[in-house]
DNA sequence: CCTTTTGGTTCGATAATAGAACCAATATTC
DNA sequence: GAATATTGGTTCTATTATCGAACCAAAAGG
């Protein structure tokens, strides 16, 4: 049995995102369907603790800096800057584009670490950006090489509700099928309109799943043919990166989703 | 009034540090002296939210990704990326040494950002770091710009007890003394003991500090005289600094220790 | 000037938490 | 390899912290 208060006050940490990383007390109770009296004792418990700050200006609710502080104990344990970041870093040389480490978490993509490339604008900030698992090469890519329920159960939640504007969830099957037999996969427009990417996934021992590396530029420049001459360096590296998650244990909720499936 | 609950489940967020990132459920549970019982539903609540996972193969507790994700969010509000990032990348390459941005929060000191040197062995480590303020030319260039009472109630808490290691209490005042009159500092090993650095405090629009810039470097390389040179570097851009946090309300508990003192 | 909304507080009924006592399964010790 | 200690995990009730309606004063909004 697990914890209602602390469930509530984490479901709390989540209203806060770079679109909306300022929230009035009231806002929250509205939005949680929550007591405002509830929602105020936790937000001052987090206070007290470092982990959200009220702007004495605005009198809004932020998250505080604590939050850098806890991330990279992850990254530190996920090795990302002194293994998985050198690695990125020499793709990013080699193709002269921005590299993207994705990592599948809970039914979502997430984006870890992004190496920029030296001459292009940066990306919309993205490090730490969720979002469905069937837009964009670097979340197909990870969904076509997930067990067939779990594909089941995430295109069957999510996807059909926005179906109208994509595809049929044929086609989408059909070039789930696709990727797995290719081993790589091109998107260009898919997460941000104009850029594009090819994206190969990354596998734990078990030959799991796990995220997925991905070159990206803009899609003016970064074409499928393009892409395709990216290809090879993204190979030359990607047993190395399998390697190092056969020695690091995957913090994600996404032994928690194949469990639930099985 | 602030939840008893959350509290304790917060306190468990904190035993998580890079030197220490796995836990034995019933360590923690010694470690805060709380009963194991409670340890594990508070775990299992984290799991659940996606915050803390189980190694299935150690059976020990690690923070989890969520806290990449949430890091990002505050990042973004402080404009890291988008404004101070750039900044320091100027300095940096303008310097050819690395650039850290270091945070006040509760009488700690924590970097914040780091931006490496291109031609350098990267430093260990250090984002998410935090410290006493009374170590190191980033932590002291915030601490000499304290109110006097606030440094009193540091020095007197922590400071006393490393105090043989160190220089005595009269020493360190004369020292944050001279740090006031001159503007900035330079320390060599103090925080890592073959690098140097020198640093420039950071205020808010009411003139309060609330971190610092410094260039630091290898001990053997970056002496006080090369120190001295990329002095004009950082001060050129200090001021665009500050003035990014007119703008942005800053998320740390420095508000609180000002508050608690006076 | 009146109304609505804001963040914040009080307090008794109630529902969730705490933790001793209990597993079974590994490690550790001798 | 039998005995012991330690691990993660569970159960259950007395207790206690949480919940939330009703309540502020202050600031926006009309």
């Amino acid at each position: 049995m697990s914890s209602k208060t602390v469930s509530k006050a984490l479901s709390i940490l989540d209203v806060f995102t770079p679109d909306r990383p300022a929230w009035g007390l009231r806002d929250i109770a509205r939005e949680l369907e929550i007591s405002h009296t509830i929602v105020h004792r936790l937000l001052k418990t987090f206070e007290e603790e470092g982990y959200i700050f009220q702007n004495p200006e605005t009198h809004k609710y932020e998250l505080g800096i604590k939050f850098i502080q806890l991330s990279n104990t992850v990254e530190e344990r996920l090795r990302i800057s002194d293994l998985i970041n050198p690695i990125m870093k020499n793709i990013s040389v080699e193709t002269g584009e921005s590299v993207v480490f994705t990592v599948i978490d809970n039914e979502e993509g997430l984006f870890v670490k992004i190496v920029e490339s030296e001459h292009q604008v940066r990306f919309a900030e993205s490090v730490g950006k969720r979002g469905p698992l069937y837009i964009g090469a670097s979340h197909k890519v990870i969904l076509a090489h997930l067990p067939d329920e779990v594909q089941d159960k995430i295109i069957n939640q999510g996807f059909l509700d926005h179906a109208p504007q994509l595809v049929s969830k044929k086609s989408l099957l059909e070039t789930l099928e696709f990727i797995r037999q290719q081993g790589w996969f091109y998107t260009a427009g898919e997460t941000l309109n104009d850029a594009a990417a090819i994206s190969v996934p990354v596998f734990d021992p078990k030959k799991n799943v796990l995220g997925s590396i991905s070159v990206a530029g803009p899609s003016y420049r970064f074409t499928k043919e393009q892409a395709e001459k990216v290809l090879p360096v993204i190979n030359k590296y990607i047993d190395k990166i399998d390697d190092i998650f056969s020695k690091v244990f995957f913090p994600s909720r996404r032994d928690y989703l194949l469990k639930n499936i099985t």
